[in-house]
RNA sequence: CGGAGCGUGGCGCAGUUUGGUAGCGCACCUGUUUUGGGAACAGGGGGUCGAAGGUUCAAAUCCUUUCGCUCCGACCA
């Protein structure tokens, strides 16, 4: 491609909507324009990089058996309402009417419409195992779109779908697109982990997330810096750390505290470390009212707590409703002496010795309160958020918390979709089973973010040669007769030899030319100009490296390729 | 939805406190000279100051409402 022709607005200053370095980046180097928040146009030059991902992905997809099909983006709402996630998913689906009054919405993903083909074809044993995947645009009304396109309200998806006899089948179909995931990540150019994950919504039992490891990440993942375990923070087991406590506990001491309500002001105003306290969270589980207690360094992990209770939806008390199930105020509250509430507590709450917490009176909190001694909780289970420095749940090691980007997912849904919908087949026997599933989604247009907040500098994106748009820019200084030739000639040999190329030859000055190439992140730029023209010589550069490396013209194409086949 | 901030040519911003009829840099167009890391000079085009209503002789500036965008939390590929 001529530059000269080529639609590719750079900017020279970043946009101000723009935080992280991929979504500045993004618009920097004319890849994509914003419509509105969390919704893209792709400019050519982004366009042929969502390709190459695609591309990818599709390769190791086929390759796993995989078939692509691509299924509507408009859906029926009455699907929905089967699977019963009309309600579930709710705000988050962009929801229309027909001119009948009809009920659709945009898809945000597609288990029920894949569920829906499924169980009117498949009616054998013998059909099975099968996976259907496509590469789509999905539609989610977030709540908060951010980070340009790592977070859109229309993203690009590749979504699979595995239909199994049983759970055996589905422990191979689910192993079989964990490798293929792997396979795609890596032949992108990116280094990702796969962690252990929380199935959310989607529901289903086993989960694994891949993370492309980046401080712009809004996940936070667990690693242990001894064994294999690594974990979404939300999924993370805290290792079971004994405390040993040689204190002798004391007898209850009442003490004033006017005014301090938080950790922070109680531990503060009493002179006690924040971890022996006692934190006492409100919660209202379903509706249902519950003290949850961990200790005054710890974060409650709500999906934990939901996931253990089986409940949908997990809140604080409100202020205003706080005087239905306590008789203190927050800040105050204590499981010392309350009733009618059920208590559930973190295990490091049940080794604390001497610990302070509310006394469930305004204004006053208790010293030296002693679990089972004082008050007995419901029940002690994990549920906290483990930290830096946590043990592992797997080995004796510690754990590590890194960010991290989630560009794929995968879980065993096993048969929550085929029986709320009805998608059977026939066994053997000639009985009627229900089939197994599981579902597969990479975020396409996310891993393209994801790949530039894991490769880039001060200058701009550095592509993996994968997923590169271009392999290889020419950068032609000068209007000079010989300058021309080479570059030209340079340009048509490379492109027929198969390698993507760009050619600058742009009416512009050699500095825009060298901050462009740098900006959009060519691997390989060729500098021809008069300069070592002389020298029967062109200049390679390696985008990556900054290795400079002269070229002989007469064997410049095989010279060029050479360097080519090894930049990663 | 809760908290914070911002909307002024395509992009980045000043002007708003103290009302007086819109400005700077980049980009764009024309010409000349330039040409190895975002050129110089000269000339030029482009903005109902997010929108609506109000106060005033006069509103980018003050008041009210509203829309949009960004950041921090719950959601997720």
């Amino acid at each position: 491609m001529r530059m000269s022709n080529l639609y590719l607005p750079t900017l020279k200053e970043t946009p101000a909507e723009a935080e992280v370095a991929s979504h500045q980046l993004m618009l920097r180097a004319g890849m994509m324009r914003t419509l509105t928040a969390g919704v893209y146009t792709y400019l050519p030059l982004g366009w042929r990089v969502i390709r190459k991902v695609e591309d990818i992905v599709r390769k190791a997809m086929d390759e796993s058996g995989a078939q692509e099909l691509l299924m509507p983006i408009i859906h029926t709402a009455d699907l929905w309402k089967e699977s019963g996630r009309w309600e579930e998913f709710g705000p988050l689906m962009i929801k229309f009417q027909d001119r009948k009054g009809r009920d659709y919405c945009l898809g945000p993903t597609h288990e029920e419409v894949v569920t829906a083909l499924v169980r009117n074809e498949i009616r054998s044993y013998k059909d099975l195992p099968l996976n259907l995947y496509q590469i789509q645009t999905k539609v989610r009304d977030e709540i908060r779109p951010r980070f340009g396109v790592m977070r859109g309200r229309e993203f690009i998806m590749k979504d699979a779908y595995s239909f199994d006899v049983d759970y055996e089948g589905l422990d191979k179909s689910y192993r079989i697109m964990y490798d293929a995931y792997m396979k795609a990540f890596t032949g992108c150019g990116l280094d990702v982990r796969a962690v252990e994950a929380d199935t959310g919504a989607m529901g289903g039992s086993e989960s694994h997330e891949f993370m492309v490891l980046a401080d712009a990440g809004e996940d936070r993942i667990a690693f242990c810096n001894s064994c294999s375990y690594a974990a979404n923070v939300e999924k993370a087991l805290a290792g079971e750390k004994k405390i040993r406590q040689d204190e002798e506990p004391l007898p209850v001491e009442e003490v004033h505290t006017p005014g301090q309500k938080t950790i922070e002001e109680v531990s503060e105003f009493l002179m006690v470390d924040p971890a022996k306290t006692i934190k006492a969270l409100a919660l209202l589980a379903d509706g249902e009212p519950l003290l949850v207690l961990i200790a005054g360094d710890d974060q409650l992990n709500e999906v934990k707590l939901a996931n253990y209770l089986a409940a949908k939806e997990v809140t604080a008390i409100e202020d205003e409703d706080f005087e239905k199930y306590f008789q203190s105020s927050p800040g105050f509250i204590g499981p010392v002496g309350l009733e009618g509430v059920r208590i559930l507590a973190d295990l490091r709450v049940k080794d604390m010795v001497n610990a302070v917490t509310g006394a469930n009176k305004i204004d006053y909190h208790l010293k030296n309160v002693n679990p089972g001694r004082d008050f007995t909780a419901d029940e002690y289970l994990d549920l906290r958020i483990v930290k830096n420095g946590d043990l592992c749940p797997k080995c004796s090691g510690k754990l590590e918390i890194k960010s991290g980007i989630e560009v794929g997912h995968i879980f065993k849904l096993g048969t929550k979709y085929s029986e709320s919908m009805g998608a059977t087949y026939l066994d053997e026997n000639g009985k009627e089973q229900f089939i197994v599933m599981g579902c597969y989604g990479i975020g396409i247009s996310r891993l393209v973010a994801a790949a530039i907040e894991q490769n880039n500098d001060d200058k701009g994106i550095i592509w993996p040669k994968a997923i590169a748009p271009y392999q290889v820019i020419i950068l032609a200084l000068g209007n000079d007769e010989e300058t021309i030739r080479v570059s030209e000639e340079l340009y048509s040999e490379l492109t027929a030899r198969g390698v993507e190329t760009l050619l600058d030859d742009r009416k512009e000055r050699p500095g825009v030319k060298f901050n462009d190439a740098d900006l959009i992140g060519i691997p390989l730029r060729i500098t021809v100009g008069a300069r070592s023209l002389q020298n029967n010589q062109i200049e390679a550069r390696v985008r990556r490296s900054g290795e400079e490396i002269q070229v002989k013209l007469d064997d410049a194409i095989e010279g060029i390729i050479e360097i080519l086949e090894r930049i990663e």
